[in-house]
DNA sequence: CTCGGCCTGCTC
DNA sequence: GAGCAGGCCGAG
């Protein structure tokens, strides 16, 4: 589920309710998460700690501890929900906990933090400083930081054979993408998914480095894409679903040229992209406009 | 680099 | 019942 604009979504909602809390006891429920840590390592670790910050590096959150830091990656259906204990059979419609909560942490001050997830993809283990360091080494640039550039970009896809798509996922040319924001960005910038990175014109990466940028910002500001799964940590939907051009969008006219968007295959992920206004390799036409803005799709 | 596997649940 | 889903990792 979550790529980039949710998993720092979350990140804002947990930093105004977890720093300075204690976890006074927790209960782990499920070994798979927490792997290759033991369920009761995971306890010893963390039992006892403050929180000090809740940070995000891509698509991974951290909970800083006073020692080391309990990170979590939220997989596909992974979700985290914090609760008051009063209120705590009602956080949202779901009863918490449920047969897919995997992880339970008892905090200071009354508070509940539910780790859960359906299909067991996500992660949640304590790490040292030194480990999270490891980790987050071999990520690429966060596309919203100053070290994501053009020049950066561009000597990441030269060379390659893979699809530009293939490469927008690809975590250590630039972190936190996944599939929605991916043909977002792609059909923003009018770039065919299917194109090799070695391909690219400089122009092409040029205005895929400023779809990205915008299209994550714009998704952040409106608390990320629910399709089902996704919720904050107080059950709120996301609101950019509304605005997606391409994706979940196949047979629909495109909203730039009216061509029907279409939705295929490349890089083993479903992709949603408009032929017309994405002219590739295959495709030299150009989009059929219904006004002038060539340039700019979104 | 591409593919299958990991999981469950939902839609066709 | 098959196929598909927002992610990632390891095998070949």
């Amino acid at each position: 589920v979550p790529e980039l604009p949710e998993v720092e979504t979350i990140r804002r909602v947990l930093s105004e309710k977890l720093p300075g809390r204690r976890i006074l006891n927790l209960q782990t429920h499920h070994a798979k998460p927490l792997r290759p840590q033991s369920m009761a390592e995971f306890e010893k670790q963390a039992r006892g700690q403050r929180i000090v910050a809740v940070e995000r590096r891509a698509k991974y959150l951290f909970l800083r501890l006073e020692h080391g830091s309990l990170l979590v990656h939220l997989g596909m259906t992974g979700q985290l929900f914090a609760a008051p204990v009063v209120l705590r059979p009602a956080a949202g419609k779901l009863s918490l906990p449920d047969q897919h909560t995997h992880v339970i942490l008892f905090l200071s001050g009354g508070m509940i933090l539910y780790f859960r997830d359906i299909r067991r993809f996500g992660k949640i283990r304590w790490v040292t400083d030194e480990q999270m360091g490891e980790l987050l080494q071999r990520l690429g640039p966060e596309p919203l930081s100053s070290k994501f550039t053009v020049e950066g970009f561009r000597q990441a896809l030269t060379r390659r054979r893979t699809s530009i798509k293939a490469l927008l996922l690809n975590q250590a040319v630039v972190a936190g993408i996944g599939n929605i924001y991916a043909d977002e960005s792609l059909f923003r910038a009018g770039v065919a998914p299917q194109t090799r990175g070695a391909t690219l014109t400089l122009a092409q990466i040029s205005r895929l480095h400023t779809s990205i940028r915008r299209v994550l910002r714009e998704a952040i500001r409106h608390r990320g894409t629910t399709l089902s799964d996704y919720f904050d940590p107080e059950s709120r939907k996301g609101g950019f679903q509304a605005r997606l051009k391409v994706y979940g969008r196949e047979g629909e006219p495109c909203q730039v040229c009216r061509t029907l968007v279409r939705k295929d295959v490349t890089a083993q992920r479903g992709t949603h992209w408009c032929p017309a206004c994405q002219p590739g390799p295959k495709n030299k036409t150009g989009p059929r406009l219904l006004n002038k803005s060539r340039n700019n799709p979104a």
